[in-house]
DNA sequence: GACCTGCTGCGGGCTG
C-alpha cells in the first residue's frame, strides 16, 4: 500500500496556490512520512501551521477518493472542547472550497445526545473531539466496529496532554485503538519539549513502531523588556501595585495586551487595579478558570472582533485558539519556568517570522531574579516542560482502574490479553503483573476492606477466566464518571433574583472555594468578575449574591488549586545568577539588595546550601536556601518542625517560598558542629514523613481525587451530581477505614504517588537533600539577613498561630530600609 | 489602612 502522496494532489496545490501559500519544509516532511506509512510527532510553536500539517496527509488521501462512503476516516482529539469545536471550523472551509464531500463532526461533553447518538450509529468522515469523549466510545461494545476503518489520528497539543492523568487515560486509549485499527497512522502535534523522544514513546502507546520526529523552522526569538519601575520594588508580596501605573502606560500604547498572572486572586486583583487609573476609559477584560463559561465565552469573541484593549488572564489564555491580533504580552509575577514563559509569550504576534515581544513585571525582588534567569533561558532555548522533568512517567493506577472498567465494557477479555495491552501503553510499561492483578480484584470488589459492598463489584470473572463488567447498569454508571480531572469542593456564585423564600437564582457568575464561601456571612461583599457583590444566602452550595458597592473590607476570593513551583532549570540559574560569576543586569534596588547579602551574610553558591541562624525579636529563625520549589519547601518546612519539636527546641511555625525556607521557634539553635547535617540528613524523609503524611489532609485530597478516578466514590449520579462536601464526606470515611484495615490497598498506594509528585515534590526534595548531604554552609548572625527578609514578612502576613504573632514587622521594616539607605 | 500567591482541563444515554 504505497500511497502517492509526496506531491500534494492537483486539487490541493490549487488551493495553496489559490491563497498565497506553499508548503512549509516541514509539512512537506510530514506528506513523504504519511507516504510512507509512517507515523509522526510533529513539533512547531504556535502559529506555524502545525494543525494543518496534521490534517494533510487525510485530506491528500480523501481528495484522491481514498475515503469511503461512510466509515470514520480520521480522528482529531484536542486537550480543550473549544478548540476540537474551532478546527471543525476551520476545516470546513478548505473542504468545502476543494469541493471534498466530506461530513466533518465535533463532539465534545456539550454535543447534544441526539447527535452523540447519530454519530454513533453513522459516523462522520472527521471526527474531532477531547480525550474524554475518546474514552467514553472506547468504553462501548460498537466502538471497535465504529473505529475499525480509521485511517488517520491526530492529536493536538499533546504536550500538555501526555504529562498528566489525561494523558494517562488517553494513552491506554490509544494501546486499545492500536487493537481496533492497526492500520491508523499517528500524527502528534506539540509545542517545543526537552525530551521529544520521551513524548514520541508516549505517542507510539500500543503501535508497531515509534513515530518520526518532524520539527518546524524555529521562530525567532522573543524580545523580552523587564520593567524598571520608577517606584520602589518590594522586598516581598506578589500583587505588583507598584507597576500598575507603568502596566496602565504600556497598555495604552497597545492595540490588543494580555495581562498574565499566576493566581485567580491576582487576575481579579490587577483587573481592579487597573481599573481605578483607567482614567481613558481603556476596555479591559478579565479571564479565569473559576468564571462563568459564557462570560470567558464572551471575552474571547470580543478580543477576536477588536472590541477590547486589554484582556487580565490567568492560564486559561495559554493554549487553544488565537483571539485576535494580541500585540503585546505582560507576565505580571515570577514567570516559573521558561516553557511556559515561551508559551505565554507565543500568544503574541502570530507570525512565524517577526519576534514576540513581552514584558515581565516581576512584584518582588526574587522574582526579579526569576525573571532575568527566565529571559535568559528562553533565549537560549531551554525547554523545563513538567513533560521534559519526567520523561519516564508512571501511570496513575486510579487512572488505570478507570479504564479497566471502560475497556471491559467494550469486549470481555482475559486478564492476559487485558494486561498485555496496557503493559504496550507507554506510562504503563513498567506496571508488574502484580499491580495489575491488584487493580483488578479492586475492580471486582473494592479489595479486601471494601468487598462486603456489592456496589464496589465492577467486573466478573466468567467461563476460561474471561472478564466481564458486572452489569450493564453499573456500566452505564461508570460512563457519567469517565475521566481524570476533579475539582475541589466549589459553590455557585449566582446572583439572587427574588427575595426570603422566594429568593432564585439568576445569572450564573462562576464559581468560588466551597470553604470560602462558606466563611461568609450576608452582607460580606468580595469581588469576583471584576464587580463588586454582596453576599445575600448560601444554600445547597450556592452563593446568591447582587450587586454593592466596594468597600475598605472588599475581599477578594482565594481559590484552592495547584500550586506551581518554579522549574528546577530555572532555580538553577537564578541560583547561578546571584553566585556572583558574572556583572549583573539587575537595578539598583535588587543589586543593592544582593550586595547587602554578601557583605551581611553570605550569597548562597550553587552545589551548597546556605543555612542561616538568627535571633529576632525574642524568636530564632533558620533561613535554608535550598532553591528547590515552594512544594518541596513547604514539605521540607513541616518535617524541620517535626524534628526541631522533637529537639526540644519548641518550632513555632515556618515559611516556604520558591528558593528558600525559614523556621523559627522559642529556643536557640544548639551550637554544636554536627547539628545542621544531622536536621536535614536525607533519612528525614522516612518515618517522619511517613508519619506525618498518614494524618495530613494531603494525603486525604490526594486519596479524594483517587478515589473519583478510580470510581470508588461517583462524582454525579443518575438525575444529579453529588456536592464536592459529600463527596469529600464519604471519601474521608473510607480513607479511614483502608487505612486501619488495608493499608496497602491500591488506591491508597495511587494517592500516595499523587501527593508525592503533585503536591509534596519529594523527589525534588529528595535529590536536593541527599545533593546537599555535607554541603552546608552555615552562618550566625546578630539580625534578619537581606535574603530573608521576604520571608520574614511573609510570616507577618500569614495568620500565624497564637504567639508568633508579635513579630514587629514595622520595626524589622525600618530597619532594613535603613541598611537599605546605607 | 494596607495587605492580599493555591493554574488549567472534561464530564451519560436511553426510552417515551
Amino acid at each position: 500500500m504505497n500511497k502517492p502522496h509526496a506531491e500534494l494532489p492537483d486539487v490541493l496545490s490549487r488551493w495553496f496556490d489559490r491563497r498565497g501559500w506553499s508548503l512549509r519544509a516541514y509539512q512537506r516532511e510530514v506528506l513523504d512520512l504519511a507516504a510512507r506509512n509512517e507515523s509522526a510527532l510533529v513539533i512547531a510553536p504556535t502559529g506555524a501551521g502545525k494543525t494543518l500539517a496534521g490534517f494533510l496527509p487525510a485530506l491528500c488521501d480523501v481528495s484522491r477518493g481514498a475515503a469511503g462512503e461512510d466509515g470514520l476516516f480520521a480522528l482529531y482529539i484536542s486537550p480543550l472542547k473549544a478548540l476540537a469545536v474551532d478546527v471543525r471550523r476551520n476545516l470546513e472551509l478548505p473542504v468545502a472550497e476543494i469541493g471534498l464531500k466530506l461530513r466533518i463532526e465535533a463532539r465534545t461533553g456539550d454535543t447534544p445526545a441526539s447527535r452523540r447518538a447519530r454519530q454513533q450509529k453513522k459516523p462522520p468522515h472527521i471526527l474531532l473531539t477531547t480525550p474524554e469523549q475518546v474514552a467514553l466510545m472506547f468504553s462501548r461494545p460498537d466502538s471497535a466496529k465504529m473505529f475499525a476503518g480509521l485511517r488517520y489520528l491526530i492529536l493536538d497539543e499533546i504536550h500538555a496532554l501526555a504529562p498528566s492523568k489525561r494523558g494517562d487515560l488517553l494513552a491506554l486509549g490509544l494501546a486499545q485503538l492500536a487493537k481496533i485499527a492497526p492500520a491508523a497512522q499517528r500524527f502528534g502535534l506539540s509545542a517545543t519539549v526537552r525530551e521529544p523522544a520521551a513524548l514520541a514513546r508516549w505517542l507510539a502507546s500500543g503501535a508497531a513502531r515509534p513515530p518520526r520526529i518532524v520539527r518546524a523552522e524555529g521562530a525567532p526569538p522573543p524580545r523580552f523588556e523587564i520593567l524598571e519601575s520608577q517606584s520602589r520594588t518590594p522586598w516581598a508580596g506578589h500583587s505588583a501595585r507598584y507597576a500598575v501605573a507603568d502596566i496602565y502606560a504600556r497598555l495604552r500604547g497597545a492595540k490588543l495586551s494580555i495581562v498574565f498572572v499566576n493566581t485567580r486572586l491576582q487576575a481579579e486583583m490587577m483587573f481592579q487595579l487597573l481599573w481605578d487609573i483607567n482614567e481613558d476609559n481603556l476596555r479591559i477584560a478579565l479571564h479565569h478558570g473559576s468564571l462563568d463559561r459564557a462570560h470567558r465565552r464572551r471575552v474571547e469573541a470580543a478580543m477576536a472582533e477588536g472590541a477590547v484593549d486589554a484582556v487580565v488572564a490567568t492560564s486559561t489564555l495559554d493554549l487553544g485558539l488565537d483571539w485576535g491580533d494580541v500585540d503585546l504580552v505582560i507576565q505580571v509575577g515570577a514567570p516559573k519556568s521558561a516553557s511556559r514563559l515561551t508559551q505565554r509569550v507565543g500568544r503574541s504576534n502570530h507570525r512565524l517570522d517577526e519576534p514576540s515581544q513581552a514584558l515581565l513585571a516581576p512584584a518582588n525582588r526574587f522574582e526579579w531574579l526569576e525573571c532575568v534567569a527566565a529571559v535568559e533561558a528562553v533565549a537560549a532555548g531551554v525547554q523545563d516542560n513538567a513533560e521534559g522533568d519526567a520523561p519516564e512517567r508512571a501511570g496513575a493506577l486510579d487512572v488505570l482502574a478507570q479504564h479497566v472498567v471502560s475497556r471491559l465494557g467494550a469486549e470481555p477479555m482475559t486478564a492476559d490479553a487485558l494486561f498485555a495491552e496496557i503493559a504496550s501503553a507507554a506510562p504503563y510499561h513498567g506496571v508488574s503483573r502484580e499491580t495489575f492483578e491488584r487493580v483488578l480484584a479492586f475492580a471486582r470488589n473494592g479489595g479486601y476492606a471494601l468487598k462486603a459492598y456489592e456496589r464496589f463489584e465492577k467486573i466478573r470473572a466468567g467461563a476460561k477466566g474471561v472478564l466481564r463488567v458486572a452489569n450493564a447498569k453499573m456500566l452505564a454508571a461508570h460512563r457519567m464518571n469517565i475521566g481524570t480531572i476533579t475539582d475541589n469542593p466549589m459553590a455557585r456564585v449566582v446572583t439572587a433574583v427574588g427575595a426570603g423564600r422566594a429568593l432564585k437564582a439568576g445569572r450564573e457568575l462562576g464559581t468560588i472555594d466551597s470553604l470560602v464561601a462558606a466563611g461568609m456571612a450576608p452582607g460580606d461583599t468580595f469581588y469576583f468578575g471584576g464587580e463588586a457583590w454582596a453576599v445575600r444566602e448560601l444554600r445547597e452550595e450556592k452563593l446568591f449574591v447582587s450587586r454593592a458597592r466596594a468597600n475598605a473590607s472588599t475581599i477578594i476570593p482565594s481559590y484552592m488549586g495547584g500550586r506551581l513551583p518554579v522549574s528546577e532549570s530555572l532555580a538553577a540559574r537564578v541560583a547561578e545568577l546571584i553566585s556572583g560569576a558574572r556583572a549583573l543586569p539587575f537595578p539598583p534596588q535588587v543589586a543593592e539588595w544582593l550586595a547587602a547579602q554578601a557583605e551581611i551574610s553570605r550569597i548562597p553558591r550553587p552545589g551548597r546550601l546556605l543555612a542561616e541562624i538568627f535571633p529576632h525579636a525574642k524568636r530564632h529563625y533558620l533561613a535554608l536556601y535550598p532553591f528547590a520549589g515552594r512544594l518541596a519547601h513547604q514539605t521540607l518546612g513541616v518535617l524541620l518542625t517535626r524534628r526541631l519539636a522533637r529537639a526540644g527546641l519548641a518550632p513555632i511555625g515556618f515559611a516556604a517560598n520558591d528558593y528558600a525556607v525559614l523556621a523559627w521557634q522559642l529556643r536557640p539553635f544548639p551550637e554544636t558542629g554536627g547539628f545542621l547535617e544531622d536536621l536535614l540528613a536525607p533519612d528525614m524523609l522516612g518515618d517522619d514523613l511517613e508519619e506525618w503524611l498518614d494524618e495530613s489532609s494531603i494525603m486525604k485530597r490526594a486519596f479524594r481525587n483517587c478515589a473519583q478516578v478510580a470510581g470508588l466514590v461517583e462524582r454525579r449520579a443518575f438525575g444529579q451530581a453529588k456536592s464536592g462536601r459529600a463527596l469529600t464526606i464519604s471519601s474521608d470515611l473510607i480513607y479511614d477505614v483502608l487505612r486501619r484495615y488495608e493499608p496497602d490497598h491500591i488506591l491508597l498506594q495511587a494517592a500516595r504517588l499523587e501527593a508525592s509528585r503533585e503536591m509534596l515534590d519529594l523527589d525534588r526534595l529528595a535529590g536536593k537533600l541527599v545533593c546537599f548531604a555535607g554541603k552546608i554552609d552555615s552562618v550566625r548572625r546578630e539580625r534578619p539577613t537581606p535574603l530573608a527578609v521576604p520571608l520574614l514578612l511573609e510570616i507577618g502576613r500569614e495568620k500565624a498561630p497564637g504567639d508568633a504573632r508579635d513579630l514587629a514587622l514595622e520595626e524589622l521594616g525600618d530597619d532594613l530600609l535603613a541598611g537599605d539607605a546605607r
